[in-house]
RNA sequence: GGGCCUGUAGCUCAGUCGGUAGAGCAGGCGGCUCUUAACCGCAAGGUCCAGGGUUCGAAUCCCUGCAGGCCCGCCA
């Protein structure tokens, strides 16, 4: 005997000559296509009203999804199959296939592989709606086998290295990502009913800025250039507001090379708005007419009584609290905003933040409303007014001294808005940007993570730009919040993952050791 | 980056005190003309994540590495 053959190729090769025995005796492995076929769920719903035992006599109905088992019992059989609709079992008999017929599709068909039936539309004695075939074809078979039909693909792993197998084996999955996709549609249409324009602007640019993070850097050969890619839609919608446009949206992917956690993926979708002639308070209003639509949005998608929830919980107005009444509050330190920054960090790193020596007051403000107030706003919530420093792209508070005009909206200890009366004083702009420069003798290796200086975004408010409000919003987090998704990862198709590494033998780092 | 946990058949999982590998599903063969995780019988299927160490003997104990999960820290 030849060496071992690992049993998954056994199964694979098992598979393989089944097809090519299909093909041998004159069919198509892989046809062309099935025109005429309708969902399985139609054809169940057609059945709704019949009595166990009847059948739509003199129709026929053409069908194809995934083979998800076969029962067989002598002379006849049960698969059900399963489409992107829903599940419907073929009724497989010798009396309506022929002996030959029979034969041929049992001893080609497995679980997993996708086929195309032709029938009349039944109920079985036992009440179950059924295709009562007349034909069956093979539309491609399946080399590898589909994952255990009762648990399912399990391991998180595979999961996400092999989402395809998760999706065909768990229409639950499917069904998540479905609902990403109503939600994203229902975003792009409650905007455009009010009046904003969908744009597109540069993902590759020279400087990533409107935003706090990590960006990825690329070469372009052509100019010989390096180029970093967005990290956030922000500089190039205002400039769009300068050059006359009134009312615009983009919904695009932003990058952030930074790590990956349950609310954290460093290629993300982000949706920016920017609204000439209105501030953040009209900003505010839209949010909640938006989210209180994408909580309707996603109620198809979910369990009724956590539906209904959830649309309660978007129910406007939502509470708002002021981000220093807050903080105050939650942490017990009156006065807190006032505080040296020295003494702000010996607080964050007290509250078991990790906080380098070198951060900036703001920053350290920010770790501790982190700490102290975000985890408690379960219920959605908007933050009012945050310190100047924290944010170099707002406006100064038209009131409150030291502070700028800025939301953000939480939900579940989560943040899934943030918004502006945008800074449109191109001096001011400039001061702010100089600002945020990492402080000189910080070093730290930290240089790139600050509000790169955009020169020519400050040359464009010089031209003027009208008072606007604008608006960011996580769209995963939108999706993770409205479909009750814990983890980032569960709302998106692909993850990143690890390569993995050859698994040679490893040096043994204490060699020998005796 | 720190802590905890996981990795065994294609899939889902057992594996006791360290004694040389198990089940279910899927697949193969046989039976069965209304099943619903169909059922019954037979046979087969393994790089126990990788490498090293301890030991007469390692899936099991120790070390290192790889991959993943959860918690913490951090950017949304």
């Amino acid at each position: 005997m030849g060496p071992v053959v690992p049993s998954g190729e056994t199964l694979t090769e098992e598979r393989r000559s089944k097809r090519d025995r299909l093909k041998a005796s004159g069919g198509l492995a892989y046809p062309y296509g099935f025109p005429g076929r309708v969902p399985l769920a139609s054809v169940r719903s057609e059945l709704a009203t019949q009595p166990p035992g009847s059948e739509l006599a003199g129709v026929s109905r053409r069908v194809a999804g995934r083979v998800q088992t076969i029962r067989q019992h002598g002379k006849t059989a049960f698969v059900p199959l399963r489409d992107q609709s829903g599940e419907l079992q073929l009724f497989l008999r010798v009396d309506d296939l022929g002996e030959k017929g029979y034969q041929t599709a049992l001893d080609t068909l497995d679980p997993g592989d996708l086929v195309g039936a032709e029938g009349v539309p039944v109920v079985t004695r036992r009440g179950e709606p059924s295709i009562r075939a007349t034909s069956v074809v093979l539309l491609a078979k399946a080399l590898r086998p589909p994952p255990e039909k009762w648990h399912g693909l399990q391991d998180p792993e595979a999961r996400l290295r092999q989402r395809y197998v998760d999706l065909l084996s768990s229409p639950e999955v499917v069904r998540t990502f479905e609902g990403r996709s109503a939600l994203v549609a229902e975003m792009r249409r409650y905007l455009s009913a009010q009046g904003f324009q969908e744009v597109e602007t540069p993902v590759l640019g020279r400087v990533a800025s409107g935003g706090l993070a990590h960006p990825f850097v690329t070469h372009y050969r052509f100019l010989e250039e390096d180029f970093r890619l967005r990290v956030a839609l922000e500089l190039p919608l205002k400039r769009l507001l300068v050059g006359g446009m009134e009312r615009v949206f983009e919904i695009g992917k932003v990058f952030r090379n930074e790590d990956l956690d349950a609310d954290h993926s460093p290629e993300f979708t982000m949706m920016e708005l920017y609204w000439a002639y209105a501030d953040y308070t009209d900003v505010r209003k839209l949010v909640e007419g938006l989210t209180q639509d994408l909580a309707k949005a996603a109620a198809p998608f979910l369990p009724k009584e956590e539906a209904e929830a959830r649309v309660r919980d978007f129910t406007p107005p939502y509470p708002t609290v002021d981000y220093v009444e807050a903080l105050e509050k939650e942490s017990g330190i009156s006065g807190i905003v006032e505080l040296p920054r020295e003494r702000l960090v010996e607080l964050a790193r007290a509250a078991g933040a990790k906080v380098p020596e070198s951060m900036s007051h703001g920053g350290a403000l920010d770790k501790l409303f982190g700490h102290y107030v975000e985890s408690r706003l379960v219920h959605p919530t908007f933050v009012l007014d945050y310190p100047l420093e924290t944010t170099p792209l707002a406006k100064r508070h038209r009131s409150k001294p030291g502070r700028v005009e800025r939301f953000e909206l939480f939900y579940r200890g989560m943040e899934l808005g943030n918004a502006y009366s945008e800074l449109n004083d191109p001096d001011d702009q400039e001061e702010r940007f100089r600002a945020q420069l990492p402080p000189p003798a910080a070093g730290g290796g930290e240089g790139e993570e600050s509000y790169a200086y955009d020169e020519d975004f400050v040359e464009a408010l010089r031209y003027g730009m009208p008072p606007a409000g604008g608006l960011g919003m996580g769209v995963d987090r939108l999706a993770m919040a409205f479909l009750g998704r814990p983890s980032i990862k569960d709302v998106i198709l692909f993850p990143p993952t690890r390569s993995l590494k050859s698994s040679g033998p490893t040096p043994a780092p204490g060699a020998g050791a005796s």
